[in-house]
RNA sequence: GGGCCGUUAGCUCAACAGGUAGAGCACCUGACUCUUAAUCAGGGGGCUGUGGGUUCGAGUCCCACACGGCCCA
């Protein structure tokens, strides 16, 4: 079936060709977007041709309703759909009979004409030439119930934005949203600066990092994991105010809110600590929630969330404490195994760091509006500067938003002997055979002796932040174009044509 | 890695208790000058994910594998 398709389309351009018809044309001027169209010519009367009107528009057909002598259909652009009439008084009979003979759902084609109001009310462009510019080979997925299948909609992305329009528009909004941070970020005096994705050690987070080769040095290296340390060394050389959007790497598994190529932004503030931070955070998010919704409230998965400020704070310590009954600061390891086994967690690395990590992971979901969850323990915190009043903690946030990380931030810990012993620590915790410690980096050791002055630092994961306000449930959603188990071109091939094709 | 569910026409889905595989859309032919899930008449399209097994007979039951989804680690 679908070759038969195919083939029929071949001959078709065969044809087109054959009368001089280039189906593959260069370029077509617009002078209008559907959207523009709708917008310019909303007040037009019912059943009337606004004679004086003309526009330009291109799309892809989406539906095509033929009466004979005349024909609708819709054609779809980056901005929206438009109904377009064609009649073959209007056109001539030439015209009509090509339209009839060779423009189908699917193809993009360009359309001149006046503009009217439809008895039913709906802007309508009145055609009075129609150009084709692409003719594709194959069919488009059915009209109203578009793509369902998950396995298309991640290795043909492509197929997913044109069948569903909210595909689309989910990716519309992921790269506005993208598009606002850097203008809130840049209004603010931030700079966007580059670090190396290929490093020769790579830290600034808690993850097994993706290896790689590099030849001319014969080297192993990694991707990053994280941006933090390089950010750091633009605040040591005298930079005050940058920030990176960009990818990490970590070879870790695959979940409805894990990807192992993710995109974060990091944001580092020369002379500003974790309060700083707090407020930026808060300002930066719902400048983006009030442009996208006009309101500080939305709903996501079923549930309303409310970023109005300011958002709730709570320690860590008394988080835990209130909902496990167990003290992160004062209670022995042996306690909080105690109560990890009661849940029936099962924990494998026994260290400390590791059994807070477990202990917040069991009421993580109980935070479901925006809450900035403070003062973790020094042993999960690596870089974070010891809080000014209570040396067992450090002064670091996390912003928890429906039970998931959105953000972390410290006061950044500048201290370079400090620093130092807390890279010690972690080299252990590595050769105790914790995959995820962090590694020693000497360079950036170095690099806070010549002196970093006081900083606050802030990350947010990006794909997460476009789940919570697309209303997307994983982040393969909100990703374009997703790790899915390899299979061959011809393997994929076959799995829609089911060996049809003989070649 | 473990458990459960799924894979049938290009797409979305049916098919009782094992008995010749079906619908809508899409595609092709024809009718129709304000439709919008247009309508009407006709037509083509399937190795039921892959491999094995049970059976006179398997989309359906059993085993293995592949891919996907959900939950757990």
């Amino acid at each position: 079936m679908l070759k038969e398709f195919r083939e029929q389309r071949i001959q078709e351009i065969k044809r087109l060709r054959e009368l001089g018809i280039n189906p593959y044309p260069y370029s077509y001027d617009k002078t209008h977007s559907s959207k523009q169209i709708k917008d310019e010519f909303a007040h037009l009367e019912p059943g009337k041709v606004d004679e004086n009107s003309f526009v330009s528009v291109a799309g892809r057909i989406m539906s095509l309703r033929e009466h004979g002598k005349s024909a609708f259909f819709h054609i779809k652009d980056f901005e929206g759909r438009i109904q377009a009439y064609i009649r073959k008084d209007i056109v001539g009979d030439e015209n009509y009979k090509f339209f009839k003979d060779f423009i189908a759902i699917g193809d993009i084609v360009g359309i001149k004409g006046n503009v009217f109001k439809s008895k039913t009310g709906e802007i309508t462009v009145l055609v009075k030439e129609i150009k084709l510019l692409n003719k594709p080979l194959r069919p488009m997925p059915e009209k109203w119930h578009g793509i369902k299948d998950k396995e298309v909609l991640y290795r043909q992305r492509y197929v997913d934005m044109i069948a569903n329009d909210e595909s689309l528009n989910r990716f519309k909004t992921r790269f506005e949203i993208i598009r606002m941070i850097r203008e809130f970020l840049n209004s603010k005096g931030f700079i966007e600066v580059e670090t190396p994705i290929l490093e020769y050690v790579t830290g600034g987070a808690s993850a097994r990092p993706f290896e790689t080769h590099l030849n001319v040095f014969d080297i192993d290296m990694y991707l990053r994991i994280a941006t933090e340390l390089y950010l750091k060394r633009f605040i040591v050389g005298g930079f005050e105010k940058v920030y990176e959007l960009g990818k990490n790497f970590r070879n870790e598994g695959l979940s409805y809110k894990h990807h192992p190529e993710f995109t974060s932004i990091e944001i580092y503030q020369a002379y500003a600590d974790y309060e700083d931070m707090m407020n930026l955070t808060e300002e930066l998010i719902t400048y983006i929630v009030e442009k996208i919704y006009g309101t500080t409230k939305i709903v996501y998965q079923g549930q309303e969330i409310d970023f109005k400020r300011p958002w709730r704070r709570v320690k860590m310590r008394d988080f835990i404490l209130e909902n496990l009954g167990v003290d992160i600061l004062e209670d022995s390891d042996e306690k909080m195994l105690e109560v990890l086994r009661s849940h029936e967690v099962n924990v494998e690395i026994k260290d400390r760091g590791h059994l807070i990590e477990k202990l917040w992971d069991l009421v993580e979901d109980k935070v479901i509006q925006p809450t900035f969850l403070l003062e973790h323990p020094v042993e999960i915190s690596p870089l974070a500067k010891k809080h000014r009043e209570d040396p067992r903690v450090t002064e670091r946030f996390e912003l928890i938003i429906f039970g998931r990380e959105m953000a972390n931030a410290f006061s950044e810990l500048n201290d370079p002997i400090d620093q130092y012993e807390r890279f010690l620590k972690q080299v252990e915790l590595r050769e105790a055979g914790d995959e995820e410690a962090q590694m020693m980096d000497k360079d950036f050791i170095r690099a806070l002796e010549y002196g970093m002055p006081p900083t606050g630092g802030l990350g947010i994961g990006i794909d997460r932040l476009v789940m919570l306000l697309t209303d997307s449930p994983t982040i393969r959603d909100v990703i374009a174009f997703p790790l899915v188990r390899p299979i061959t071109f011809e393997e994929e091939e076959l799995e829609s044509e089911r060996g049809v094709d003989e070649k």
